[in-house]
DNA sequence: TTGTATGCGTTATCAC
DNA sequence: GTGATAACGCATACAA
């Protein structure tokens, strides 16, 4: 008679007072299902080897009749471990970190962690209150395209593991793409398509990644004699391209580089709106290669990079993953490349 | 001499023992320094009334000298709460969810909980397992659309707080946008550019809200007297949306509504490729109005609703954090709007 | 108003 | 290999 045993199963009994105490099943309830102590349990559950198999099965097969998960704050509050990550990134909307968001939450899934994700609206203000809101629940931080201070982020460093993509600070682990390959390509591109007089258009002052692209676009520029400028600083959104319309006609330079795609494609919305033909009269081009670039019209030249094979790395190298063989992939710089689609074209004769 | 006073300062002293254990301040740190006990400062830190100002001003001040922040897993351990909401996403490199997200993480962030985010990828095996990883460590859970099962939604729903964002289940709370407001105005367009048969393009037969849209398209067309067919399923994506053009050509249809605006992008990719001309020979709208809608050419019509506040009411109702006059207006649907932009227009004379 | 004592669920340090 | 017990940092019932 199934019901009668069912009765009788002392399984039963527990799972109704935990039912009835409103909560889940703890390590206590599973020793004594078992016929062990809790502290077995925790190792059976924890620690593969350390216990017999015999009461190891035991453990693991109270524990499934429990339906037994540990509880995250309790360990973390005995361990200090978390089990978090903590995510922080300008712009949530800007297409550019949909990549970097994915792999970094699967890297971390993947080693059993949760990611948190933050965003600081462009703002330092709220970076710091969003770095600081996150920090003591999780066991490291990936800051995307910061605002801080680089000492400040030194300090934060030194408090708890962190990893900057796209951002470098001394004595601060980072991902960085290798800007150089792409932007190489880039100027190969335009120098053979006639073009020699070029425009950066930069992003904020306060932006590393502008800056960074600006002076490897300018060595680049040097090493081809080609003219260059930097138009600056904008806002790096699409309305930040359109406003720069009128200074970049202003050079008569005959092709753009933007800081971002964004703004690229900002440029060209303000260009084809004052009747000005790209890439006939005036190419452009971008960075990041975002949802979108190669959707409009001309498709947007731009340099890519796989941002989410960075953001994977950031949270590996925050974890410590790295196999020794590992570790120096990790560390090297994120390869570039140039996608020359529509918006580059032949400079006009001039 | 100031440096002897800090040789002195208690506070110093403490501090250099924080340090030493390598760890943050907690609250006997505090009670000691302020000369109270553990418990005062806790009620001091957590219930502004209970306390008298003298103390409490002393325990403040004595919390700010030694950088003091609760740690949230002990107080979570305690109490049950962890201030923690998380939120699941099929697709988190899909456009239409970065304005949910900031929607959610900033109503969160606001009310003093963090957001921890995951995503599916589509699959409904991801999306349990990303649950169960998120479930203890969660007050509660924003799942937008899931895929799973009416049943399982209404038992994790008495598990946990749960709000449904883009799906109905019945006894669930949900977000919900009007869509028959958006497809109205949408059928009200069509018809009065002359198109009297029109294809709905479905997505996946698990998408409750491709359902529900083409049971709204479905009557309207039959309030005009449209002729309309559903074509599908098909994968919500661009590719998705590709792959569907024979079979719309097929149907002789002279206006084509996809279940979102990625999928209507990629028809229009694959009609350009055919020399088919949007929107003189074929008609096409979407849903979302996702970034890059109003970029393409011809800039996409589309039914958008407010996804931002989609995200913010789910949280919102969440935490139930409804004054009474706020729960009806976060009870009712989300409004949604017809945009009526370039890849509609007049029905080729047939 | 404030101090005392206890418990949250787990891991870790001892014993045995 | 396993059991007993303390400790993580905080909140709270109870005493004073």
């Amino acid at each position: 008679m199934s019901f009668q045993a069912t009765e009788d199963d002392p399984a039963e009994a527990i799972l109704a007072r935990i039912h009835a105490r409103g909560g889940a099943a703890t390590i206590y309830d599973i020793a004594e299902l078992a016929g062990v102590n809790p502290s077995t349990v925790s190792r059976a559950l924890g620690k593969p080897g350390r216990i017999s198999a015999a009461t190891a099965a035991k453990v693991r097969a109270a524990a499934e009749r429990l339906d037994f998960r540990v509880n995250p704050m309790a360990r973390a509050l005995q361990t200090g471990k978390t089990n978090m990550l903590g995510l922080v990134l300008a712009d949530i909307t800007n297409p550019v970190v949909f990549g970097m968001v994915r792999g970094a939450e699967h890297a971390a899934a993947e080693a059993g962690y949760t990611l948190v994700i933050a965003e600081s609206q462009e703002s330092g203000e709220n970076e710091a209150e969003a770095i600081e809101r996150l920090l003591p629940s999780v066991d490291g931080l990936v800051l995307a395209a910061t605002r801080m201070q680089a000492g400040a982020t030194s300090d934060l460093a030194a408090r708890k593991p962190l990893i900057l993509v796209n951002r470098a600070v001394d004595g601060v682990a980072s991902v960085l793409p290798d800007i150089a390959a792409g932007v190489t390509q880039l100027l190969d591109h335009l120098a053979a398509l006639g073009h020699r007089s070029v425009v950066f258009l930069a992003g904020p002052d306060t932006s590393w990644a502008s800056a960074r692209r600006w002076a490897e676009v300018l060595a680049a520029a040097e090493q081809r004699d080609l003219a260059v400028v930097e138009i600056g600083p904008n806002q790096p959104t699409i309305e930040g391209g359109r406003d720069a319309l009128r200074r970049v006609q202003a050079s008569h330079a005959t092709a753009v580089i933007a800081y971002n795609d964004l703004m690229a494609i900002g440029l060209m919305q303000e260009a084809a709106a004052h009747g000005i033909h790209i890439p006939d009269q005036l190419s452009v081009a971008g960075f990041d290669d975002i949802f979108g670039s190669e959707l409009i019209t001309p498709p947007l030249t731009t340099v890519a990079s796989d941002l989410g094979e960075a953001g994977r790395r950031a949270v590996r190298r925050l974890l410590g993953a790295d196999g020794e063989g590992e570790a120096d992939a990790d560390d090297a710089l994120l390869p570039t490349w140039l996608i020359a689609r529509g918006s580059t074209g032949p400079a006009p004769r001039g």
